[in-house]
RNA sequence: GCGAAUAUGGUGAAGUGGUUAACACGCCGGAUUGUGGCUCCGGUAUGCGUGGGUUCGAUCCCCACUAUUCGCC
């Protein structure tokens, strides 16, 4: 089946919406945080791990299991819920993403995108068939079109063409989408002008996605830029749809985006920064490098249940970092991550008891106050 | 006891008679938003063992001392 979007209700004074998406491996509530595990793992994590800090539908990305191991393979494994035990839902990126972080726009064609791989050098071709077909074989719950993810900035010229383009290619994408399992969505992109974004949100729902996204954020442009590229898309999104915000983000744009009417959100900042050695608190964003935890024998955040909390000291986790023992970048995956999840839970009580303004306040005054 | 070599930041080490003493590691900070990268970017020796001397000028030349290392008795 394909997923299904329950809009429960809304807040009073923004844009924010509590709701359930339904998938083929559970029911789920939204706002939701999802973990980015590009090469089929949520780096350091296991799916126990995951379960644990209540993760919902994570990621996988078609561009890198395409190279490594290969989607017949994970194909042959029975899937990526099979090959991986990942027994939540899973939602694969199109490989739109690595037209902007590895192609070059000399690359980008009509027919596809030109790509060097990463890997050994070779030469690449991904067309939004191809990405379709292999995320179809990798039998995810979610698939992405194939969209280009452009720079910022880049003139409206170029933006027009480009949105138009993706477009095109997100209804051959939709033409070739086979697997009546999986579900397809839509990215609107159309960088920070309203006109543009308006005319792909509008074309993209035309072709009648399952669920719709807003690429093409947190791509260089400044935070109050991000904000009106969200609002000058959900704006032009059905409601009964659930709408996904690409690659973002930072606790407080999270919250930015919930209040804009964004329903799932994906970074890989929770477990990179993880792996280098930083961790989110409520008081702000702290490296455990630091000397000044050298001998602080406190947890991260005294009231988290994450397990990290529950068990380490900033002390122990400090000396692992500097040790470069892989346990402290597991440590602080799971609390970061635990720590995403966790905003996008209270902030589904907020939305519910229409307290999200004063949830955003009050978050964010504590969050960039420098008593760390 | 005799002979020789070496003495440069936390460590390993470059280097020059004349403005800011290379580099690496470490250390101290910072970055990080649909993850190529265990990554990237900053800062970090008022000082070249100690005391004299030569010189306009010495970390670099000379002498003594001290320390360390290696040989020999």
């Amino acid at each position: 089946m394909k997923v299904k979007y329950n809009l429960i209700c809304k807040d009073n004074n923004t844009l924010a919406r509590y709701g359930t998406i339904e998938t083929n491996h559970g029911t789920y509530e939204t706002p939701m945080f999802m973990p980015v595990g590009t090469k089929a793992t949520v780096k350091l994590l296991t799916p126990d791990e995951l379960y644990d800090v209540h993760a919902g539908i994570i990621l996988a990305n078609t561009y890198h299991l395409w190279l490594r191991p290969g989607a017949e393979l994970i194909n042959k494994a029975g899937g990526l819920h099979k090959f991986m035990n990942y027994k939540g839902p899973i939602l694969t990126d199109s490989g739109g993403f690595q037209v902007f972080s590895l192609a070059k726009p000399k690359d980008i064609t009509e027919e596809g995108v030109k790509f060097k791989s990463h890997i050994d050098g070779s030469n690449l071709f991904l067309t939004p068939e191809e990405s379709i077909h292999i995320q179809n074989l990798l039998d995810s719950d979610i698939a992405m079109s194939f969209d280009e993810c452009p720079p910022y900035p880049v003139t409206h010229e170029y933006m027009e063409e480009s949105i138009e383009r993706t477009i095109r290619w997100a209804k051959r994408g939709k033409d070739v989408h086979s697997n009546a399992n999986q579900s397809l969505f839509g990215i609107v992109q159309g960088g920070e002008f309203e006109d543009l974004r308006k005319k792909s949100a509008v074309e993209t729902v035309k072709l009648d996605f399952d669920g719709y996204s807003i690429g093409g954020t947190s791509v260089g442009e400044d935070k109050e830029t991000m904000y009106k590229m969200i609002e000058y898309s959900t704006k032009y999104l059905p409601e009964d749809k659930v709408r996904y915000l690409m690659g973002v983000g930072d606790p407080i744009d999270i919250i930015e985006g919930v209040i804009r009417g964004v329903d799932l959100f994906d970074c890989v900042l929770s477990t990179r920064i993880a792996r280098h050695g930083n961790a989110f608190t409520r008081n702000g964003k702290i490296n455990l490098r630091n000397l000044k935890y050298r001998e602080d024998f406190t947890p991260i955040e005294m009231d988290c249940d994450c397990y990290t909390c529950r068990n380490f000291t900033k002390a122990y986790i400090r000396h692992l970092i500097t040790s470069d023992e892989l346990l402290g970048g597991r440590l602080l995956s799971i609390h970061n991550t635990r720590f995403l999840i966790k905003l996008v839970e209270d902030l589904r009580e907020a939305i519910k008891e229409n307290k999200v303004l004063e949830y955003r306040e009050k978050f964010i005054s504590q969050y960039t106050s420098k008593n760390k």
